[in-house]
DNA sequence: GGGCGCTATGTTTACGTAAACATCACATTG
DNA sequence: CAATGTGATGTTTACGTAAACATAGCGCCC
């Protein structure tokens, strides 16, 4: 499967053209190819001509290996993830590598096969030796506890998704706050509990969205019923909404997120029940997809590229000013109403 | 915007444990500091081992530059793409890292913010400054043709989702032969013709499943009916099922995605028509919540992580053998039969 | 017209690592 | 016991780039 450890050869293949063969063609020294090359001033025209098409000639690319040995940096963020099978994580990769690429930063992928101790500590051991200025980690805070020891130290980082706010630098959505929107939305619309199909044990997320519906139904001095878990799967969101239409007092749902949300609507609609009027649904990220459902999804909008803008931000602040930084920054949402919602049968 | 053209300074700050560093402190000559770094024989237990607490007690990280520069490789591909907003980039991204780190190989991520031939340009001109040591492209062939002319030379490049196989090594998803599987499906059932809603005229898996929609139709010498545009989104898909709905002949659709798809029967539901019962849809891709939608979708089923698997290894090979490939391998697709599909109406 | 400053270019050096080569201590052997 | 080999460690060098410093040519001013 990995083959890191098998020999490392350097390669002996036809060496790649540097600034000195490019300097011998143009007949100036390699120091004016290489003030050409990063567009310095204080070379005249002529010269500067002779170089540029000596590089074309010769197929010149500047070696980033000895740039970076030179600068002490490579202008790239690396990103630690479990998977890119979540929306939530490939809509955040997207703002991060977007906003990356505005600061000039590249980024990149350091996958994790499976969130295990193992996997996780055998990435954290992988980090230093790739090239890269700082980290970016979204994952589950435990996970992160059981590999800190491993953490390259003086290296920058910045936490996704996390409550390792005491000892890192946190970027979130504002999960709490999100949820209690979502299921005060419903109780507004009369419905007299919510119930909560909640993500996976191990998402901090998850536990989050299940945390703040809770209590934002002890705060309003209603019943709790009890949590039924997905896995964020739409899959598992319709074993779940099989479930949940045996439940005739079950008038109101909050998914903790829109994919368990789709599969809720199939299983409602396979069983007869009519989404808003029967059951009200409200889901969690605001997918592209969620306006399309069957009824239009209401659901919590997450606004992804401002945490990756605030990743990118954080991590770079802390890389100039060589200084770890602490402390949870969220990110507001906001409800979005569509059609999934409506007050409880009479 | 980009501030990647500001003044590049040398970080001055506090200089990174080195390898003189650690072998000040044990007591030993910077190569033993090497030696056991890499895990070379010949070091004996107790100097090993007065290494090893030198280096924990300074926090002593390799430098990956260096490193690089000594071995002329970053063991990093770049996966150059335009957005990660299709299902189809993100599941190949994801198989292309997953594949890359079974072989010792980080993935970086250049997002190109727009397809536009200036955006291209500026990429492909980054991308010689990028600490990487091949190349991965997604992207539309007609603007890797626009860009070719700065296309890095010597350097190893693999194409997803193209048709310049007769210049690069390409890899991708059997479009056609998905395609013609899936109105095939369709006029076995009886269908008298199949509609389209294609995607984007600016994508080349699109055109590809539209061309072969209609040689099957073609080869079948059923009527071609008019092609209906989407871009790929769910939104788009609603918009044309509102038109399709109106189609009095229109038994039978195949659409170029999942999610326009999914748009496309919020439409016919709306519109009072009855899926499968007065009008069949087929979709591609076979995303995970297409099992989900209402009804579960009969769909292409592509397989995304042998198409990654393929593009590293294929640039790998490339790499190895420092020689560039071409040709065009296909991945073959499988209907995956749901609740969508069935005979037209009496 | 000689010194001064400015511009264009060349030379030296350092970045951190690791291969290649050099040395040294000690054990083995004839 | 001296010659020889062997294993552990040190020294030199090169990777490609770019900052820092050096130099050479030239116009300008008093």
């Amino acid at each position: 499967m990995d083959d890191s450890s098998v020999a490392r050869q350097p390669k002996r293949q036809a060496r790649r053209v540097s600034m000195a063969d490019v300097a011998r063609l143009a007949g100036v020294s390699s120091q004016t190819v290489s003030r050409v090359s990063n567009g310095h001033p204080g070379v005249v025209m002529e010269t500067r001509q002779q170089v540029l098409s000596a590089m074309a000639e010769l197929g010149y690319r500047p070696n980033s290996a000895a740039r970076a040995l030179k600068w002490g940096e490579f202008r790239t963020l690396g990103v630690i993830l479990f998977t890119l099978s979540t929306t939530g994580n490939v809509r955040t990769l997207e703002a991060i590598s977007t906003s990356a690429a505005q600061h000039g930063y590249a980024t990149t992928l350091l996958p994790v096969a499976a969130p295990t101790q193992d996997e996780v500590h055998g990435a954290f051991t992988r980090l230093g030796e790739l090239a890269v200025d700082a980290f970016i980690v979204i994952m589950e805070v435990h996970l992160l506890d059981a590999a800190t020891v491993s953490l390259p130290p003086n290296v920058q980082v910045v936490v996704a998704d996390s409550n390792a706010g005491d000892r890192y630098s946190v970027v979130d959505t504002d999960q709490a706050g999100g949820s209690g929107v979502a299921v005060r939305h419903l109780l507004d619309l009369g419905h007299r509990t919510v119930w909560h199909l909640a993500g996976p044990e191990e998402s901090f997320a998850a536990q989050r969205r299940a945390d703040a519906w809770e209590a934002t139904l002890l705060d309003a001095g209603c019943e709790v019923p009890p949590l039924v878990r997905g896995d964020w799967s739409a899959e598992s969101g319709y074993r779940a909404g099989l479930a949940l239409a045996e439940e005739p007092d079950c008038t109101a749902v909050f998914t903790a997120n829109d994919q368990m949300a789709l599969g809720l609507l199939r299983a409602l609609h396979e069983k007869g029940k009519s989404v808003p009027r029967d059951v009200s649904v409200v889901g969690f990220d605001d997918i592209p997809e969620a306006n399309s459902f069957l009824p239009p999804l209401t659901t919590v909008h997450q606004d992804f590229a401002e945490v990756g803008r605030l990743l990118v931000e954080g991590v770079l602040r802390q890389l100039h000013n060589d200084s770890p930084e602490r402390g949870t920054t969220l990110v507001p949402t906001r409800l979005v109403e569509r059609a999934s919602t409506a007050p409880p049968p009479a």
